[in-house]
DNA sequence: CGATGTCTTGACGCTTCTCAACGATCGTGG
DNA sequence: CCACGATCGTTGAGAAGCGTCAAGACATCG
């Protein structure tokens, strides 16, 4: 909450919106729409920078489909609250990645977004945006593909959960993170998670002590240093072979006895 | 096999299709497209009727995104070949709904498309899609809303993997099935399962072995009565119970020592 | 300094996986 | 027509991974 000082109907100042937004899932449009200036002042669109306390929800289930909204700072999980009172951690949200795709076929948040710490997030309104690419076919298909693939990421998070034990989703989720992380930047093997170890364990579909112990396991064997939220990896190849990679004949499976 | 006897790239005989296209998940892009009957005939548009025979493959992992296809009879799945040779399961595909919606993002599939029984598809050329609604904004937010829809399946399925036990996730596996295949329908409490126990284990995520005694147990349970693949709901109030419908007070754990 | 939330570690029981054998169904070929 | 193999489904026994319950360590904050 440094800098977001422009009030909220006041457009925002685009030149410093481009030089933040370069790991943005949706930086085209946005440039796409600085060519019509006019028409974005007019709206209001891209202006809309929410600062989101710990904790604060930016929509809930059932709410109307609003906006689309990109991470620009901090981290979201999206849960989804289940019948039988236990709620499920569908995905977690960082920098450049987009919230709110769950609305798209109803119209309505299935599920609801909370603010894994301080955040900030890009709000851009649906109609606007549905209106933007309409007469730009190229736009248009670029924009199904974005959607697409926001929408896709619960294909891989189906993958960490069917048929792995404990281990292996724990490596599949930290390579995973590491990676989306590095996204924009440079690589790094040091992770400070966002969230806690609860969340972690209701997205992976363990109990939070499986995960702790999952994590200690990965410490003890030299493969990664853990210190509450903060995991360096050490050992990134052996990371990646627990978490699936290919290595048909050095089947070395992990000691568990340690 | 019985009525697909038009040349491959003579169009499609609209009426027809558009009897036959009730339950279609993109049945007013369709209508919509009559419209414009003449841009259709230029590009052979919807005219692609595809029979394919059981075990042939739409399409394969790599393949470029050349249409979305729409299930007209019979039933597919969809298949991930994880790199430690097992592959997972993503989804199965009754008539009326979407196959293909994976490649949305990169532009190439990440899954194959495999049919469990001989059926038709439906193939819709991605690049006529895209222009199709071109100029027409309530109709480019409908598509985004289908294609968001077609992808948001991913979230049910994580649903029925995270933390919930053999038995719930065959009950809502059961559930979520009839209710598709009701969509176009009237209801009925007979389900003919167009894939194997191995095909349904690798969507739960568990053993076939491990479904194989679900079903029998909620045989023995007389919820449902199971003959090989025909499947009969006898109690649906208590199949949904399973599945976690709300029922706070009732709270009657099933007897697992039958 | 105590209270609270978060994380770790231990012990035990149970659901589920693995290995294995058997039965049912179907299509093929003699 | 029946034997045969192949595919698919069922059932059993044992082992193991994981969930549950419980206690304790650690950090943060009022």
């Amino acid at each position: 909450m440094t800098d977001s000082r422009s009030a909220p109907d006041v457009p925002a100042d685009f030149s410093l919106l481009r030089r933040s937004c370069e790991p943005c899932t949706l930086r085209e449009f946005c440039v796409q729409a600085e060519l019509r200036l006019d028409d974005v002042r007019r709206r209001g669109m891209f202006g809309r920078r929410e600062p989101l306390a710990r904790g604060a929800r930016l929509f809930r289930p059932g709410d109307a489909l609003a906006a689309v909204y990109v991470v620009r700072s901090g981290a979201i999980k999206t849960v989804v609250n289940t019948a039988d009172g236990e709620d499920c951690v569908l995905g977690f949200h960082v920098p450049g990645e987009l919230v709110g795709l769950d609305a798209l076929a109803s119209g309505r948040h299935e599920c609801e977004a909370i603010a894994l710490m301080d955040s900030q997030v890009c709000g851009i309104p649906y109609s606007g945006l549905a209106e933007l690419t309409t007469g730009a076919p190229g736009l248009n298909r670029r924009l199904l593909g974005v959607f697409g693939g926001g929408a896709q990421c619960g294909q891989s998070h189906v993958q960490m959960l069917v048929r792995r034990q404990a281990d292996e989703r724990i490596a599949m989720f930290l390579l995973d993170l590491q990676q989306r992380y590095q996204r924009g930047g440079e690589e790094r093997a040091q992770i400070v998670l966002p969230m806690s170890r609860e969340d972690v364990a209701r997205y992976l579909g363990l109990a939070l002590e499986t995960v702790s112990r999952g994590l200690s396991r990965l410490h003890d064997l030299r493969i990664i240093a853990v210190a509450g939220r903060q995991i360096e990896v050490l050992d990134p190849v052996q990371l990646a072979q627990l978490a699936g990679a290919p290595d048909p004949d050095h089947d070395q499976p992990l000691d568990r006895r340690a």
